[in-house]
DNA sequence: ACAGCATTGTTGGCGGCGTCTACATTCGGG
DNA sequence: CCCGAATGTAGACGCCGCCAACAATGCTGT
């Protein structure tokens, strides 16, 4: 993601037409999002920062929530690359596989905790949240798959996958987001997910 | 411009000083809260409505997140409250007791989804952070001492209460927040918590 | 090649917001 | 009963999101 566009010769540094304003746009609000939270993130410094005029955004995102969509909706995207990657040098048990896309979850949640809390917003226009709640069961089925393989090595109860499936994925969100809100004693929160994924292996185990 | 103090209608309250304009901002800023969104919450609005002056809020609140915190943190004592209510007229079983205490979450959550939002925001001030933990804890050792109970009937498993405790918390917790964030269709809302609790039943159970 | 049009960026302005300071009124304890 | 503390008011400042009018650029069909 380098900008070869936008520093095409080193000593023309500005130009009329920024190049891929869009995605220069969502990058650095991501940045400033993480660095300096939610609050701190204004359309008009966004385009101070990229050396654009204060109105320039406006040609990509209609309006600010606009912009908040498509920052979770990328999300949402580089989530479902995180939890794949976990699967890919891991055992095959249906243990060892919860148990990495487990902390996978986990680890993106407190690598990205703002930009978490902006996916689970609810704030959402609600044409672009046809779009999240797509993007959220994407990654839902990711579990789903886990859950099918699990079942048919018999290392997982019966039962439809949806059923089965949403106790975990609400146990998973729901130690990531207490983690992301520290809420929990920094004990807890590294103890505390070996635990928690215990508990899911006991609620889906056969019986 | 005293003219409202020497010649006053009998009707006219208006006076000089509100009484507990602390008290009506909170009440106000709640109802805003859920009825227009978090958004269209302003400090010179919420003075509009309540007839007083655009920096009077300042009296009570040092900034619009000192209210925000303070919103959170009678919406961390209401829910106390209704969990313990919740467990009043209920059976003894750890099964019973726990199916109401998760109903009773999940039924807060869902009236008061804006309010939730705001008391496990990640945006407090360091100060205010702690009372919010505190209080997040408060209802924490509600599941707790149920936890002890279940064990002493032999009920729950046994082991430490907040590691047994952690996953519950985190369950209900998560399963609340994707309602509460539209991530759960209609069906998954209804049906999905009984097993969501079955869930929970079958991680805690003795071995 | 180039005219015409859509795209992208700029400038200026509007009203609303949060916050600060200076001032006014009221309350309550010596 | 008076004086300081609490509480409310009035005005200003700078930032924000958004809009409308205008300018530069890119692209496409002929």
């Amino acid at each position: 993601m380098t900008d070869t566009l936008t520093v095409m010769t080193p000593m023309q540094t500005r130009r009329y037409h920024h190049g891929d304003l869009r995605a220069a746009l969502l990058t650095r609000a991501e940045e400033t999002l993480r660095e300096k939270g939610p609050a701190a993130l204004s359309l008009r410094e966004l385009a101070r920062d990229l050396d654009v005029s204060h109105a320039a955004p406006s040609r990509h995102f209609k309006d600010k929530q606009a912009l908040l969509d498509a920052l979770a909706l990328t999300g949402f995207d580089r989530l479902a690359e995180t939890l794949a990657a976990s699967q890919e040098d891991v055992g095959e048990t249906f243990a060892e596989r919860l148990g990495a896309i487990a902390r996978a979850y986990v680890d993106f949640a407190t690598a990205n905790a703002e930009l978490l809390d902006l996916m689970y917003a609810k704030k959402h226009d609600p044409t672009a949240s046809e779009a999240l709640v797509a993007a959220s069961q994407r990654w839902g089925e990711q579990l789903v798959e886990l859950i099918a393989e699990g079942q048919h090595r018999g290392e997982v109860r019966q039962g439809p996958m949806e059923r089965v499936g949403l106790p975990l994925f609400a146990t998973l969100h729901g130690f990531a987001s207490l983690a992301v809100s520290d809420m929990l004693p920094a004990e807890a929160l590294e103890h505390g997910l070996d635990d928690v994924i215990a508990h899911m292996l006991r609620g889906c185990a056969p019986e």
